[in-house]
DNA sequence: CCAAAAGTGTTTGTCCTACACCCATGA
DNA sequence: TCATGGGTGTAGGACAAACACTTTTGG
């Protein structure tokens, strides 16, 4: 048995694609390759298939435009309006991806002309994309700021100073990094490597790891109205 | 021009109702008025039409319901499970509400057979209607702690003790009231009127209102890593 | 005058902030 | 030896938590 009479739509999945290369977040987005409004810049997106949830969905553009499995994805919104697309309806449910870029395989200039670029610099994409990418970033913020998302866009070793640097990127402002080590230290989510990353200094700065079992949730020390 | 040779899908929006009545929060769910699996519990929910939002489509639904316009309404999550809609493959954007029970203005028993159920007494509902009350519930929990989202279950005057009430309601926990009341004051969201609620004790409790415009965000204060 | 709910302060500890210098090392 | 970025400590203030009694008033 079927619903009857009812009207289909277009489904959509756009991937708002960030990624941190040690020294800017950035942003990935590809030349429209298909018509209308070809070569336009555009987040990288598909329709949804018919034998896959959206999270599938996902997963498969992710994976065709940067060869990588197992990214932190998460999704966004669904954005529903009539006009949006003005080729014809379709509604798009959005993710957002954090990945390493010095992970990141595929050459650029491939098939999507796809290209990273620094968060204030992208340039305008078609339909709702640009407001799709600010509500990306808003909800990384916020998400960061209860949960240690920001994580996935740096290597399995890293540095203070680099994990600082992304922070302070994230959040367009500059933090003291006695106060960041203090916090970050005493959350007890990182593991002190042996290893030194002398590639930004003489003296070397020590690679950390994130020890994600013992990384509790944060949440309820946010909520200030409600006692532990 | 189209796009060419793409599937499409039935999208539909679920709501999520709560409200409160003073005492408890509840859910509202429906008898499913259409074949099949007719008569099981349910959330209300409908097709996206053709030249409506996602929103409109939501606010539409919750009309027909409730006969409220003007609820406090914010999209929740996108379902695409391809068997979660065991009749016919069916996209679902969850919206949750919060509604003044008070304010419902329709008879229970109608077409739908509504019904208000204690949040901890809700049965089993079809698909996976369960699972989205249980989203709903924790992104509601994290919104509160930042927002004052709250205030939209309960009527335009209102007690200290019914706030502290459904804080505890949706926290599920006890709170100190000294304290309770130190933040919700020093916050300086309310304004404190003239008139008394008698109906609850001899003394009268004094009834508040709240002030919109002095809510400032509070997200900063929540960045743990990130100095005001 | 009493029962029942509303309302009120203080102390203690924790956590955030602001702030400036020494360290290690390769060139 | 010096230039460069990495790493360290402390004091003051603000905020959250714990905790118990007094006030009001209708019946």
């Amino acid at each position: 048995m079927k619903y009857a009479n009812q009207k289909k739509l277009l489904v959509a999945v756009d991937c708002i694609i960030f990624g941190y290369d040690g020294e800017d977040l950035k942003l990935l987005i590809i030349k429209r390759p298909i018509e209308p409004i070809r070569d336009q810049w555009s987040l990288m997106g598909g329709f949804v298939e018919e034998n896959e949830d959206l999270n599938g969905a996902a997963k498969r553009i992710l994976l065709s435009l940067t060869g990588l499995h197992d990214v932190y994805l998460e999704q966004l919104h669904a954005y529903g309006d009539p006009k949006r697309d003005s080729v014809e309806r379709t509604i798009s449910i959005a993710y957002f991806a954090l990945i390493d870029i010095k992970k990141y395989s595929k050459q650029l200039n491939n098939l999507y002309h796809a290209e990273w670029f620094k968060l204030k610099e992208v340039p305008k994409l078609i339909f709702d994309h640009n407001q799709m990418v600010t509500a990306a970033l808003d909800k990384i913020r916020y998400q960061a700021a209860l949960h240690p998302i920001l994580f996935e866009l740096l290597p399995k070793k890293f540095t203070i100073p680099q994990l600082q640097a992304l922070y302070e990127q994230v959040y367009d402002s500059p933090i003291d990094n006695r106060n960041f080590i203090r916090k970050i230290t005493s959350s007890g989510m990182l593991i002190k490597q042996n290893e030194k990353d002398k590639s930004n200094s003489r003296r070397g700065a020590f690679y950390f790891k994130l020890d994600k079992l013992k990384h509790r949730s944060q949440f309820q020390s946010f909520l200030n109205f409600i006692p532990k």
